[in-house]
DNA sequence: CTGAAAGCGCTTACAG
DNA sequence: CTGAAAGCGCTTACAG
């Protein structure tokens, strides 16, 4: 290219980068042999001269009860900020993600790492932190220290769902979480939400019926009728399950019950979601996308400005509620 | 990493790759070397003298209407095929797919290509085709040539569901397409298994009213119903759109209408999507999974025997019903 | 404002 | 069976 151009490798490689100032003329004649050739740099040797790669590596944990479209949310809205940024995104999907990332990191393919639906006891942390390239975490595990971490702020999210239900005049509630094992995996999100919503009851001298319900159907339609048969003077149903939410139109509607006239409902999971099941309940929007790109911005910042020593970022971002109208006073 | 084992990087290097034969002796002390420094080749290096990344990219088009769920097996099934054939998977969602396809060609990030979703008239496939890398799709364009093609044999779904519906004595079937804006952004399966349904019922002599549903609900509700006060002695339904076939439960509960009794269903689905909404209706599986597995198959195949010349490939998956008791005799 | 040269960390003919 | 050397295609001090 630099010998279409008639100028030397290194003054097309600075006419290139702008790193030094550069005659309109030879700028023009290299930008010529640019468009004519279609030349663009191998980004092998970008990354071997350079040690930047251009490539941040996103690593999932997909579990075969995890809901996808949340997942997939994450996944764009990290692939598609990362672009924006200049960037592009590995996708690791491997089960052992330590390895993977060990893997990845010492062979230099990538300037950072996004991990993906983060564990309360990660098996992956430890090996990020010993990681040369700098990461930013999706999900709140229980010893964030020396990594960003961007999650929804799920005690919060506990506290705003009974407080809007206390507001129109419920004082008795059920919340519906996830099944067990999805806390057992790591899920510590079921229970901070859980645990806040319970201490804001009490604090409002409400009552809260608190349950796990499956994570698929048909098991968790059965466990809504069971919690509802248990809780008839109930008046409000808060959900922190996303398979619950998409059972629930059918479980009222074999009930003959209607939302919100005879039970309130409030949510928590995606706009995307709600979009996709039509569910008619107003949510706290698990803001997947945001948070995905949240994390890429952080982390982007910490690539370019070698910027390893700065103090950690923990973002915990505000719970909104989404409303679609399944809130309304209890009936007298 | 040479220096520590005691002998040259070359000799080190054939140690590792086992291109050439080594003493037992210099193999162990090499292999300790690589234990002890924990020593990984550097991936832009490689790529510089091999030609070869071991990545490839996958492109996708997620388009708002289409069912997450499945794109999301698509993706893993590519990216856990890929990684077990030695190779990383570089996630492209960016909007324009053919400059994306352009530029991460020619700046040889990857080895080759899978495209997702691909549309009848494919913006993507000319840059393809004159790309240095070899491609996979995943969806059957218009213009098949020169790149090997993985989809569902959707004519002979078509018409499998019909026959199926005949064979238990149904007369008059409703099939439900996806919308027509899915058609025009390059969505052909839908015509081409419409069309060979209706194809099929001629030959047979039944009677099938086709229809394109809403993409959402609760829009797609209104159709089924419409649909069905239509067409009062129909018998059997089919549905190839996931919308319509996740807001069915509820449209038969509406009218107290129940599966297999007074309707027989079939729909076109993945079993993820299936599990994910707990469908009760038997439908022909979509395969995501095993089309994305297929497809990297073909594609690594394609890089390692350098391969171009060979003919091309179009794997057209044989339907499958996935029985889930929602097909039975028409009532009397 | 520009060029010649070194170097990034590998692999692989070429010699021995 | 092993080593010294060239080369992959860039970037960036170093000279001028």
């Amino acid at each position: 290219m630099a010998s279409a151009a008639g100028v030397s490798r290194s003054t097309a490689s600075y006419a290139l980068s702008g790193k030094r100032t550069i005659s309109p003329d030879v700028r023009a004649r290299v930008a010529e042999a640019v468009r004519e050739l279609g030349y663009t740099p191998n980004a092998g040797a970008r990354a071997l001269a350079t040690s930047r790669t251009s490539v941040i590596a996103l690593l999932g944990r997909f579990l075969p009860d995890e809901f996808a479209p949340a997942m997939l949310q994450y996944i764009l809205g990290v692939t598609n900020r990362a672009r924006e940024l200049g960037y592009d995104t590995l996708l690791v999907s491997e089960e052992d993600g330590g390895a993977a990332l060990q893997r990845i990191s010492s062979s230099r393919m990538v300037d950072g790492f996004v991990l993906l639906n983060v564990a309360e006891k990660d098996e992956r942390l430890p090996v990020l932190r010993s990681a040369r390239q700098p990461g930013a975490l999706l999900g709140l595990p229980g010893d964030p220290s020396s990594v960003d971490v961007f999650d929804l702020d799920f005690p919060a999210a506990g506290a705003l769902m009974v407080d809007a239900m206390y507001q129109l005049g419920h004082r008795e509630l059920i919340l519906v979480s996830q099944p067990l094992h999805v806390i057992e995996r790591g899920g510590a999100y079921v229970w901070r939400l859980a645990d806040r919503a319970r201490e804001r009851a009490d604090e409002l001298g409400m009552t809260l019926h608190s349950y796990n319900g499956a994570s698929g159907q048909p098991e968790v339609g059965d466990d809504l009728h069971r919690f509802l048969d248990a809780h008839p003077s109930a008046t409000g149903l808060l959900l922190n399950n996303e398979a619950a939410s998409a059972a629930l139109p059918n479980v009222l509607a074999t009930r003959g019950m209607t939302c919100p006239e005879d039970l309130s409902v409030i949510g928590r999971f995606s706009d995307e979601f709600a979009r996709m099941f039509s569910l008619p309940y107003s949510a706290v929007d698990s803001a997947a996308d945001e948070l995905g790109r949240r994390a890429v911005e952080a982390l982007v910042r910490r690539i370019e400005d070698g910027d390893s020593a700065s103090p950690i970022h923990i973002e915990l971002i505000t719970p909104v509620i989404h409303d679609r109208g399944s809130l309304a006073a209890p009936r007298k």
